[in-house]
RNA sequence: GGUCGGGUGGCCGAGCGGUUAGGCAGAGGUCUGCAAAACCUUGUACGGCGGUUCGAAUCCGCUCCCGACCUCCA
């Protein structure tokens, strides 16, 4: 029943034929951001893609568990002092009131992305007994060693013991140990491999608990080896992620769940590609980087005007979640247009009429054929641009029998209608794109452009082409454009 | 330096042994009072050099660029 859906899955580097663990369910954990400042572009990124694999198998009849973390403690910059508490001092704020703020950001910007809330949203900083758990499981197995209050993952020999350390990122464990840089706070560890899952705080770090072994905090990668393993148990379905995480978060949580469970934590690990401006990583330092907002207002050099979060979502449909995906003017222009033309073709297409007498013509088969494709492309890794394509292969059909070149009468009413459920299915469902009134399309402003289409058709039939014209440009300035159809009907746009 | 992934027409971006990807832009046409919109037609591109093959953008080798990761990162 359900359509064989096959995965590219980072831990062997192939795509495989998906099978959950239990029939007709999904779990699936995403790690989710580390709300210490605003939210990134390319976060963004990361969760749309996931939401469109979360919207797909949902579509496919899987009941889904989606799990997406908020890091709200634990997480270090190089200087060792915590991402949170960091913030908080620069800003005066309680670490949580750091947390609370750029959390409702991201709630906000994924809300305006359109993107689904996960199931469960889980917080580091309220697992912290579970994570104190998985550590001393960790060290009862023989995985960790204490050392001045801090435990470390001791690497070596996990790494000795199964060949597991380095199949997910892809590492050679001889060169891992063979690295001879010099790092800091190496002092504690055995190896320079190893890794802590429990640090001893300083005096002056302000998120602190107690432990057994000191008081202090967990370290970063613990938090999604023990909520992924609480909410979805010691082995699931899916473990997705930006692809800057598989080493070392993502190779260290793997570490983990085996300390803890001897078990492989996913089943499927799928990676998300990164964003890149005009050829080149988007970054901060040399300002090559835009924020969702400026991209909205068209405030940035690197824009020549605003685009709407739709047309942004749109964009990053027509990039593969595996690919790099490389943001410029040109290709938001470009997205625009494609976004407007599939939204109004669809709007067309859901005002058809069956046609009592139609009977399946050459178009009705070309028509099933694009849509059966589309689907094909989604259940093959979740290729979005090969099922946007196959959609607008469609899209000049549509328009066709609107301007009657096609006949409406080969395309039969079964295939109309299913026509008309996977473009909305599609659109709405899966790609979680929206219609985009930009300003106020309400009741009233709907009647006012009814009336004035009607003026400037009258004017039109006297040949009175001074106002006919006046209304149109007019309306052009203010960025309504009007679209005369064959047969005299005329429909308007918000620019 | 190590590991991995890329270099595709004006731009973005799929494809990964033989077929038109698709979007946007451009050109011609139809329609139209004019225009816009829409529709039709149009582009033979795959970094370079070799090789394998009846046939390669797709496989192999070399080479040149670019990107990611290598304990901050979605």
């Amino acid at each position: 029943m359900k359509q064989e859906l096959v995965l590219y899955n980072s831990l062997n580097r192939k795509k495989e034929t998906f099978k959950p663990i239990e029939e007709g369910y999904i779990g699936m954990y995403v790690c989710g951001p580390t709300v210490y400042s605003d939210v990134h572009l390319g976060n963004v990124r990361t969760f749309v893609s996931f939401d469109i694999i979360y919207r797909y198998l949902k579509y496919l009849g899987y009941t889904v568990r989606y799990v997406r973390n908020i890091t709200d403690v634990g997480h270090l910059l190089d200087d060792g002092t915590d991402r949170i508490s960091k913030g908080a001092r620069a800003e005066k704020l309680e670490p949580m009131e750091v947390v609370q703020k750029y959390t409702l950001g991201f709630h906000d910007m994924m809300r305006i992305f359109n993107s689904e809330p996960p199931s469960i949203e889980p917080r580091a900083s309220g697992h912290i007994l579970e994570q104190i758990e998985m550590v001393q499981q960790i060290l009862d197995n023989g995985l960790a060693y204490e050392k001045n209050g801090s435990v470390y993952f001791d690497v070596e020999k996990f790494a000795k013991e199964q060949d597991v350390y380095g199949k997910l990122s892809g590492r050679v464990i001889e060169d891992l140990f063979s690295e001879t840089r010099e790092l800091k706070n190496q002092g504690e560890k055995k190896h320079p491999a190893d890794f802590a899952i429990w640090m001893k705080a300083a005096p002056d770090h302000l998120m602190r608990w107690n432990s057994p072994w000191s008081e202090g905090f967990p370290g970063w990668h613990l938090e999604c080896s023990v909520m992924s393993t609480k909410y979805l148990g010691t082995t699931f379905d899916i473990h997705g992620g930006g692809n800057d995480l598989k080493f070392p978060h993502h190779e260290n949580e793997v570490a983990q769940n085996f300390g803890a469970c001897k078990c492989q934590p996913a089943n499927f690990w799928l990676h998300t590609n990164m964003l890149l401006m005009n050829g080149r990583k988007m970054s901060k330092s040399d300002g090559n980087t835009i924020s969702p907002e400026e991209l909205f207002t068209g405030e940035s050099p690197h824009v020549s005007q605003g685009y709407s979060p739709m047309v942004v979502r749109f964009f990053m449909l027509q990039t593969h979640y595996r690919s790099t995906m490389d943001l410029s003017d040109e290709a938001l222009k470009a997205s625009e247009k494609g976004y407007k033309r599939l939204m109004e073709a669809r709007k067309t297409l859901q005002g058809f009429q069956a046609v009592q007498s139609a009977s399946a013509g050459t178009v009705d088969e070309e028509i099933s054929k694009l849509l059966d494709q589309a689907l094909e492309h989604m259940s093959d890794d979740f290729n979005t641009p090969m099922a946007l394509a196959r959609m607008f292969e469609v899209v000049p059909k549509i328009n066709g029998i609107r301007d009657g070149h096609i006949k409406a009468e080969e395309l039969s009413a079964e295939t109309l209608d299913r026509t008309k459920k996977v473009f909305d299915d599609f659109i709405f469902d899966i790609f979680g794109l929206q219609e985009e009134m930009a300003s106020g399309k309400d009741g009233t402003t709907d009647g006012l452009m009814q009336l004035v289409i009607e003026l400037r058709n009258h004017a039109r039939s006297q040949k009175d082409w001074g106002t006919a014209d006046k209304i149109r440009d007019t309306l052009k300035e203010l960025e309504i454009q009007l679209k005369d159809a064959k047969g005299g009907d005329t429909t308007w746009v918000k620019a």
